[in-house]
DNA sequence: CTAGACCTTGCCACCGGCGTCAAGGCAACC
DNA sequence: GGTTGCCTTGACGCCGGTGGCAAGGTCTAG
């Protein structure tokens, strides 16, 4: 299988297939010619890469996962390592949620406040563009 | 005011101010050597600058916050502008909010499943490890 | 006079996951 | 042999808010 017929079946671009082997995330035998020639199994290996990255993960973080298909597993998931990592990421998020509620409770508080003193403060304003 | 008292009092850089002011967030006379020189009302303006970009607004966004200050008004979220992007942003951290609930979710799942199968598909990686 | 503490403009680096050329080689078909 | 369509490496762009450095001007205290 060569790089784009890869790309094509994974439901991504050949610039990316390329990027995730200089970050040693995938691997390619070379034909005679200089084309990389991938394995079958590569392909589950590069949807594991796109269901990671599409959910937030990092490459470094998806390395464990491919490690772990790698290793024989079904699901990439089971490994220690891969664990260690969702459980980070789900930190991670809890966090992200928490500052996100945070922000939002500010801006409601502030738009609550602008609508109460628009009024008072507005007409300064319009004279302003007069 | 000379550009690093600003800063010191807005608890900023000099390289900060310096790139508010060529995206026309900021204002500054010019002494008789070149330097640039604040009025005192540049601090608050400064001061709403920084409380916006820590709440995760990007510099345009923050464009009509400075306006609306500008125009006399005490708070710089006053003006329809500014309340407009208030509530974009708002939709917007709702959205984010709403997204990162999607992803706990798989994360949980996902370590859920992975927890469960530990134990029947890491005999597989530990084979390989020895 | 000199040291040092300001100030000036300008440009490169960063982060991350690519997109997008550029310039060229190789394969297959008409 | 020319066109088309694959492939190769390499390098720049992006986004946004800085940090940091270079090379220089300016002001002040000792």
């Amino acid at each position: 299988m060569l790089i784009g017929e890869l790309a094509q079946r994974a439901g991504t671009s050949t610039r990316a297939l390329r990027y995730y082997e200089t970050h040693g995330l995938i691997r390619a035998a070379r034909s005679a010619n200089g084309y990389r020639v991938y394995d079958e199994a590569e392909l589950p290996v590069v949807r594991e890469i796109r269901a990671l990255l599409a959910v937030g993960f990092g490459l470094d973080d998806i390395r464990p996962f491919v490690a772990c298909l790698r290793a024989g597993n079904a699901s990439g998931h089971v490994c220690p390592d891969s664990v260690a990592v969702l459980r980070r990421k789900l930190a991670e998020v809890d966090a992200g949620i928490d500052r996100l509620h945070a922000v939002r409770r500010e801006l409601r508080d502030q738009l609550a406040h602008a609508i109460t003193n628009r009024e008072e403060t507005c007409s300064r304003l319009r004279r302003t563009a007069r």
